[in-house]
RNA sequence: GGUCCCUUCGUCUAUCGGUUAGGACGAGAGAUUUUCAUUCUCUAAAGAGGAGUUCGACUCUCCUAGGGACUACCA
């Protein structure tokens, strides 16, 4: 075979949020084709004009931005083998089907949608082919004066694809090997519709990989049924030598139960399946998405790149350029993959906390903001902001050993509450409560306020130079029931650490609190 | 119903005729931590079933079962 520029093409319809499948679809392209130094192109499938959602497109060029995904030419990226949507290469369309007609590889067909329900309801299986179109109206049946009348007329028409049959189509698909089918199970597809004077899908489809110089046609298992008719259209114009190359990719299945992943499944177990949060324009019902969730783009493209690739050893953290480098279509598995969002979360904790402490900062304000900590005026302001730092500080842990178990921004909060909040109310059910908060354990906080209040010094060492004895005079062990007091929880940083944090007033404040609503 | 595709731990997967079938997520246990989290160690967990081919099959072939996709004037 010729060796030729790999030019790869993403094309999806403009008719809602793009799946996150759809955005896997796409990295396979873009993987593919950087590794060859190829093009990768945008390409809009708007021919079915009556499922066309405003603001689908913008929606799609903004989800591939933020992903990290770039196109080298296409509908908002330019190129010279636009125009990039198929709906404004009307003309490009009709001069092939002409092609096709003049050359006896189709027909017209004048069978109305009516019509064809009828015939489907009276014959069992009832398909539109060698077997069946000599007892339908088309240019086959109908002799030419009659035909060109009814045009003439304005007799709306579909121009239907001509399958020879009994032949053994062959396609062969760079995952699957070959894959033979006979032509007699193929129907005459629909080339051109009547209904929106635009072709289908597999006209505009094969035209423009023809036009757009498409290498590779990589896209979902979905389409492997229609590639043999794909195969016999190249044959049809006479563009078999330079017919793409096929791959067809395996599917996202749903989580859990049977079938493929779907917009209501991520619904339902609480997990987007959208790249961008969508606003439905008709409905007004929002889905939502993995940015607006919290996922890092780096850890959503990385986890979906193993969705049906990997490497072929253990490296699992890998970078867009990394996969670049790796990618080989000959190692995408042909099953479909089970959408594990368990997983996507375990990921984009890798890259959570692979960000420096100052990455945090903006997600943390986000966080402080919804939980209500904001600060008004410039004094307070300065205050939230150190109190942000220290929090970080304990949140990203000494030398990014002790990172905590964070996967979203939105952990924070629970994990950080204490330090801007004291304890309200103490839950006598919870296990560490229980087991440090006794009897007499408000008899010995008191003691340690006492202690504590006494104090000049309010650091680590200004505390533990006067806890320290009196815990080894008395023998009691304040520390948990300290922590219960402060936290209301078993959980935060060094005691010490904590209450130097807080600082004399909050922390007796709380002490006394806790002394007084005791949680026993 | 028809056509095609697929089938290794619960999940994602490695293995391209010879392995104690490996890794990761998740699960469980232990150690560390004054708490939690981290970290570390360990454990359980798989070749759908049946025939062949072969000295030898997870790997090749066939059958069965199961799953999936497609079967529109949608893409």
């Amino acid at each position: 075979m010729a060796e030729r520029k790999v030019r790869v093409r993403f094309a999806p319809s403009p008719t809602g949020p793009l799946h996150i499948g759809g955005v896997r679809t796409a990295l396979y392209n873009y993987l593919f084709a950087k590794q060859h130094g190829g093009d990768l192109i945008f390409r809009i499938e708007d021919t079915d004009s009556t499922r066309f959602v405003p603001g689908a497109e913008d929606y799609i060029i903004e989800a591939f931005n933020w992903l990290g995904i770039k196109f080298d030419e296409g509908v908002s990226f330019g190129g010279d083998h636009g125009p990039y949507r198929q709906s404004e290469r009307r003309d490009i369309y009709r001069k092939y089907v002409k092609v096709l007609l003049d050359n006896d590889k189709a027909y017209i067909a004048f069978d109305t949608p009516e019509e064809l329900d009828k015939k489907r309801a009276e014959i069992e299986n009832f398909q539109y082919d060698a077997s069946t179109r000599g007892m339908m109206r088309n240019s086959l049946t109908l002799d030419k004066a009659e035909v060109d009348a009814m045009i003439a007329e304005g007799t709306p028409y579909v121009v239907r694809f001509k399958i020879e049959p009994g032949r053994d189509v062959v396609v062969n698909d760079l995952i699957r090997g070959e894959v033979t089918i006979n032509s007699s199970i193929l129907d005459d597809k629909v080339l051109y519709k009547s209904a929106d004077d635009l072709p289908t899908y597999h006209l505009a489809n094969i035209v423009d990989d023809h036009l757009m110089e498409v290498s590779h046609v990589i896209r979902g298992e979905e389409w492997l049924p229609s590639a043999p008719l794909h195969v016999l259209l190249y044959e049809a114009f006479g563009w078999a030598d330079t017919m793409p190359q096929f791959a067809h990719l395996p599917l996202l299945l749903k989580p859990i139960g049977n079938g493929k992943l779907s917009k209501r499944d991520g619904d339902k177990l609480g997990f987007p399946v959208f790249p961008l949060e969508w606003h439905d324009p008709k409905s007004g019902a929002i889905s939502s998405g993995y940015r607006e969730k919290g996922y890092l783009p780096e850890a959503v493209i990385n986890f979906l790149a193993l969705l049906g690739w990997n490497p072929g050893n253990d490296l699992e953290i890998m970078s867009l350029e990394e996969m670049v480098q790796l990618f080989d279509l000959s190692k995408c598995s042909k099953a479909g993959a089970k959408f594990d969002y368990v997983k996507a979360a375990w990921f984009n904790h890798q890259y959570l906390i692979q960000q420096p402490d100052i990455a945090w900062a903006p997600a943390f304000d986000k966080v402080l903001k919804e939980n209500g900590i904001e600060a008004t005026a410039d004094q307070e302001a300065e205050v939230v902001r150190m109190m942000k730092l220290k929090v970080i500080e304990y949140v990203d842990g000494l030398g990014n050993k002790k990172k905590r178990n964070i996967s979203f921004a939105s952990d924070l909060w629970p994990l950080t509450k204490f330090f801007f909040v004291a304890p309200t109310e103490f839950d006598k059910e919870d296990k560490f409560i229980r087991k440090n908060w006794k009897e007499n354990t408000a008899d010995e906080m008191q003691q340690m306020v006492t202690v504590l209040a006494g104090i000049e010094d309010f650091s680590v060492e200004g505390q533990k130079a006067a806890i320290d004895p009196w815990a080894e005079q008395t023998g009691i062990k304040p520390w948990n029931a300290w922590r219960v007091a402060l936290v209301g929880a078993g959980q935060g940083p060094d005691m010490y650490e904590l209450a130097a944090f807080l600082g004399k007033e909050e922390t007796l404040k709380r002490m006394r609190f806790a002394i007084e609503n005791s949680p026993l």
